[in-house]
DNA sequence: CCCGTACTACGACGGCTATCGTACGAGTCC
DNA sequence: GGACTCGTACGATAGCCGTCGTAGTACGGG
């Protein structure tokens, strides 16, 4: 047809320069993206999106994840039928330094409080 | 009187246990609040809430150091017709290691990005 | 006592967002 | 081709949130 067939296949990413700091901190205040961030340094490679069991519908965890690809926290590539995640710890830790490690810290002692609660 | 006199000029702060990542990372995700954050901690002392010149009115202001202070990040106490407001270092500190002076730098570095555009 | 300063309280408004359900496209396997 | 799985797109909804203006309170000084 004359609709342009634009195979996407491919996400669009921030790239290294265009990641703030402001959208970062803002894809890691919600809760369930901390989480998955958390599961996926934990993992040290790549995850299918459906490798998460959380609280919400599928169509919320799309939204999550699209969240976390546009402020740059994660890489999502297509490999058949799943999409693989990953974190960009490379160019989080270039950007800023420490950040990451620590918040991941931070996220795991946030868990054990809840945990003994 | 009967109306209970309660002096509202104590202000209510979370406890160390009660402060929760989540809501000190949505504290810092918005940019005048992280802005307020970083000016705190270059005083190195406690300032008054005039003493900040930020893009917004009063009001707005008055709601976000609310929210600083309501999430754990900053600690409030009047002090005569000013209000001083300091950064929580050590209950931070001792909750999440690492966490605030990696949020201090990363800031730095962003500002310092913006600045060069 | 009156005024100025510092900050607050309240209400409003517009925008963002987390959530869902349903309908759909892309790949894989038989 | 047909069916199944994985993930998407879109619309709707409800709640939160950043912003403001105005009116008001607390404190200190003349």
């Amino acid at each position: 047809m004359t609709t342009a067939p634009p195979s996407p296949r491919v996400l669009p990413h921030p790239t290294r320069d265009e990641i703030r700091l402001d959208s970062v901190l803002h894809a890691l205040s919600d809760p369930v993206r901390l989480r998955i961030v958390s599961e996926l340094a934990d993992a040290e490679a790549a995850l299918s999106c459906s490798r998460f069991d959380l609280p919400v519908t599928k169509s919320t965890t799309t939204h999550h994840f699209r969240v976390l690809r546009e402020s740059g926290v994660i890489q999502q590539v297509y490999e058949g039928t799943a999409k693989m995640n990953g974190l960009r710890r490379e160019d989080l830790d270039a950007l800023f330094p420490g950040l990451l490690d620590a918040l991941l810290v931070a996220a795991r002692r946030q868990a054990a409080r809840d945990a003994h609660a």
